[in-house]
DNA sequence: TCTGGGGTCCTAGGACCC
DNA sequence: TCTGGGGTCCTAGGACCC
């Protein structure tokens, strides 16, 4: 863990309407209309997923569905997302922010942060600031917004102030005028099921959350009741990591049918093509996981997942669905399914899961002669994180053998 | 005739081991 | 014969975010 000396500069940048942008960037015809980017409305997926500040204007809002939008906003066009092009642009994005500093660390696909404190030394935050802001809107035609402060989730809320095209400093003298007025509700983190716990105490604003009592945020809140008292005080100590995006942690895939379906074909055949899907992305990252989710929506929404560990990673397709349709036969109510869902979690390097056969292959010759007498030699060959998985190797050969005998045996204590 | 799809993190109870 | 407590793994579910 790097140390933190004194004050940093932390941005955060955050793309305005970015899909509805990127089609604008693309197709100048668009520009200045109410634009929605939206699913299919034949397939229950019309939804907006974003739209333009002019569509805004008209009362077009995120998550609406799409009749209910243009009812809003009868001249509204739509378009369905095109994420290659979404990809593309923020790619571009964040080449631009690490002209600045390699310290960028994407969020999402439209937004992130960066570290300027070394970058900075003398420079003005405010005029750097306005450099990339600019540089977006000229050189990819797209608007963002930009807050400035010392650590990440104030600058977070500062880049939500203004929109769009916004720039917003928030300086930690002066939360109480800028910070602390606002609901609770507003404060990143915060969100409707955790706003109504907070009003049972009486905190409306971030002032209150700020001044609450300890005690009781944390009887209602767990740990993250402190974590949220300490941001609303300013206070985060999270470093900008670059390296964050590549410690992602599932891959999945859901999709809602076009309509509610009870037959098996149908919703076997769906749960094969969203296990295609999430193989093929497993491939692309090179990756092997070790817990194998389904959800099942119901016509009520009601929603439930199932898990399953298994104990050598997969990734195969036919793996994922195997296992993946014989939980679904388990757990299946017979009712009618809205939508369906396939997840890999507990992902590992492809890299590493060969590691791990390595280390299961040993075990044959470690019956004649122990090639590890210390966990240190062990550690030595495979790295520290190895040996957990190791152990789970071998369990995969006999299902009575725990990890801890693996142990002893291996090592011949 | 409403409410998508991609994620992350946290909690909590039971099993199991030491 | 009875007892405790800590730690980890597994599973399910909730909350939140973009």
């Amino acid at each position: 863990m790097k140390q933190q000396s004194g004050p940093r500069v932390i941005l955060h940048v955050d793309m305005n309407s970015f899909y509805a942008s990127v089609e604008m960037a693309f197709e100048p015809e668009l520009r200045g209309k109410p634009l929605a980017i939206a699913g299919n409305v034949e397939e229950r997926k019309g939804i907006v997923v974003t739209c333009s500040y002019e569509a805004r204007a008209r009362g077009v809002k995120t998550t609406m569905p799409l009749w209910q939008a243009k009812r809003h906003c009868p001249e509204l066009i739509v378009r369905k997302p095109n994420f290659d092009r979404y990809r593309k642009a923020s790619r571009a994005m964040f080449d631009l922010l690490r002209e600045f500093t390699d310290l960028v660390e994407p969020v999402s696909i439209d937004e992130g942060y960066m570290d300027l404190t070394e970058y900075l030394k003398e420079g003005n935050p405010l005029q750097v600031a306005k450099t990339i802001q600019q540089r977006l809107l000229e050189e990819l035609l797209l608007p963002s917004s930009i807050g400035i402060a010392p650590n990440k989730f104030l600058a977070k809320m500062a880049s939500n102030m203004k929109k769009p095209l916004g720039i917003t400093v928030l300086r930690k003298r002066e939360l109480h005028e800028t910070l602390w007025p606002l609901p609770a509700s507003e404060m990143h983190g915060v969100g409707e099921k955790t706003a109504e716990k907070l009003l049972t105490i009486g905190v409306k604003t971030i002032k209150d959350l700020a001044e609450a009592d300890p005690i009781s945020l944390k009887q209602l809140l767990g740990i993250n009741g402190e974590r949220l008292k300490k941001r609303a005080n300013g206070i985060d100590s999270r470093e900008v990591n670059p390296d964050s995006i590549n410690d992602f942690k599932s891959i999945g895939n859901s999709t809602t049918l076009s309509k509610d379906s009870s037959d098996v074909r149908v919703l076997y055949d769906t749960l094969n093509r969203l296990s295609q899907s999430v193989s093929m992305r497993m491939k692309r990252k090179e990756v092997l996981g070790t817990k194998i989710f389904i959800t099942i929506r119901y016509s009520d929404r009601s929603t439930f997942t199932r898990s399953r560990t298994v104990n050598n990673p997969l990734g195969e397709k036919e793996e994922l669905y195997t296992h993946a349709k014989e939980i679904f036969d388990r757990h299946w109510t017979g009712e009618p399914v809205r939508l369906l869902g396939v997840t890999c979690q507990d992902l590992v390097p492809k890299g590493d899961a060969y590691k791990q056969l390595d280390l299961f292959s040993f075990q044959e010759d470690a019956k004649k002669e122990p090639l590890f007498k210390t966990i240190e030699d062990i550690q030595k060959k495979f790295g520290e994180s190895v040996i957990k998985r190791g152990m789970k190797a071998v369990r995969l050969e006999d299902d009575k053998t725990s990890g801890t005998s693996f142990n002893k045996d291996f090592l011949r204590e």
